[in-house]
DNA sequence: CCGCATCCTCTTCGATACTG
DNA sequence: CAGTATCGAAGAGGATGCGG
């Protein structure tokens, strides 16, 4: 682990981020939160196995607030914590740049 | 493909940077130019089916640069192309963020 | 309604051996 | 030196069924 890499913030973030299916649950929460019902919704490729395991991960690193309504039947409520938000708030600059240069990588897979 | 996450910039950055060797890669060349061998001392625990592999795929990506010099024995330089430098710069926000936060969330999961 | 358990498949990654 | 080929282990992810 003496990698310069692995002391890196930005692999922290990257570890964080990657998987199928954190942005899509961090970016549908990032406009309120949901139950998990409703997340499933709103994401439909997703399993609830995977829902459920990805919304685990984002609670152990501290991204997203699990709340627990206990009532019946079962009501769970999902929001990003002050981290999620500060995270989509210092990803703007490398949102902008993988707008700006997001297209021609396609065109390199699409010709190679 | 009509998940909001899949248009937005910040999931094709996190494409590019995701994978066990992609940040190793990205900080070695950030610090000069580079031979296949020359990386791989820099990361010791890569091994050369990975290492030809992830760059591969970063030169698909146009992160980095494979220049070929006809000769015996063979010798390919890689380096990081302006969009690849540029990722870094942008990266910078969310590198500070990564250093900020990194530690809580190994206390989390140690507790748990 | 929420989410875990099981089983299965596909991809990723490591180890080893081989080529120009 | 700079890779490629092949094999096998490990883990991610999908489908389905069950429990609180």
């Amino acid at each position: 682990m003496t990698d310069p890499a692995a002391e890196c913030g930005l692999a922290m973030a990257i570890r964080m981020l990657e998987g199928k299916w954190k942005m899509d649950v961090l970016c549908e929460l990032d406009t309120g939160a949901r139950r998990f019902g409703r997340l499933r919704q709103a994401i439909p490729a997703i399993s609830e196995k995977m829902l459920a395991q990805t919304l685990r991960e984002m609670e152990v690193d501290g991204l997203v607030l699990r709340k627990v309504y206990d009532q019946l039947p079962a009501k769970v409520v999902y929001s990003l914590t002050e981290r999620g938000t500060s995270l989509i708030a210092r990803s703007a600059d490398l949102c902008r740049w993988g707008e700006q240069f997001g297209a021609p990588a396609a065109q390199l897979q699409a010709a190679g």
